[in-house]
DNA sequence: ATACATGCAAATCATTTGCGCAGTC
DNA sequence: GACTGCGCAAATGATTTGCATGTAT
């Protein structure tokens, strides 16, 4: 009934297209969306699907090399900077920033007492206005 | 070039589908999804359509009666309790429980230097486990 | 009477997936 | 050669929308 050996996660080999694919969150700090890094990916390599993309997208996530962010916008969001940290989202342009400080340890225990059940960690996005958009404005 | 008169938002009459999904939202602690109250809805008034579920929710999120939350988990949720608060999701049965807590008047602050723009609000959402998923393993 | 609201079905949008072929180990 | 990954197109799932008709004011 169980088969021989179960089934392995595998992603194993690797291809031009994932390293490309990495490259290009790699090289940008614009957060981009899979639709974004697939017109990227296109300027070299015009063959490349979109499908590619988003299984490219997850494979690295699943390795830790991305990671997938999700701002309420309606798009998943990528990031190659995987050291935790917060992010800041312009309601106007949706422009996303990194924030450098490092994360409010603090919070999961501020909460805990009113949490029934344990709280292992929290997902904290902030919302305002960009320069940028201040001054067009 | 102008109407003579500019299409208002309106949001006027009133209506028995509204009322009830109104009612529904109210009625639970769950931040249901559209599809469970469409559900819901259908139990007193069967010919309810998904699309008058989804415009209906839309309108009491315009007139401050619901909010929408987005936990991430591929659909919008509805909350009727409009106070500002935080809430807990159990990574193992994407149940959502409400924080009695106040929000934390000063995030925004402890941020505000490291961001280039305005900083006016945050999203915070925390993760855990529910007492009832670790009570089952 | 005049809009707004509904039901229905079709349209969108982002993302996923099945399949036959190509590329990597 | 055995498998993994690719390109393509079709499928999915959540949400939105166009339209003809119903309903509240």
């Amino acid at each position: 009934m169980n088969p021989p050996h179960p089934k392995k996660p595998a992603v194993t080999k690797h291809s031009k297209q994932r390293d490309r694919i990495y490259d290009i969150v790699r090289g940008t700090r614009s957060h981009p969306t899979a639709e974004w890094v697939h017109e990227e990916v296109r300027r070299s390599m015009p063959r490349v699907s979109l499908g590619t993309v988003y299984r490219n997208l997850h494979v690295l996530a699943l390795q830790g090399r991305v990671m997938e962010l999700d701002f309420g916008d309606g798009s998943r969001h990528y990031d190659a900077f995987t050291d935790e940290h917060y992010h800041f989202v312009c309601e106007r342009c949706g422009s996303v920033q990194d924030l450098d400080i490092p994360p409010f340890a603090d919070l999961n225990d501020r909460v805990s007492s009113s949490v029934s059940g344990i709280v292992r960690s929290h997902r904290l996005v902030f919302v305002g206005v960009c320069s940028s958009c201040q001054q067009h404005q």
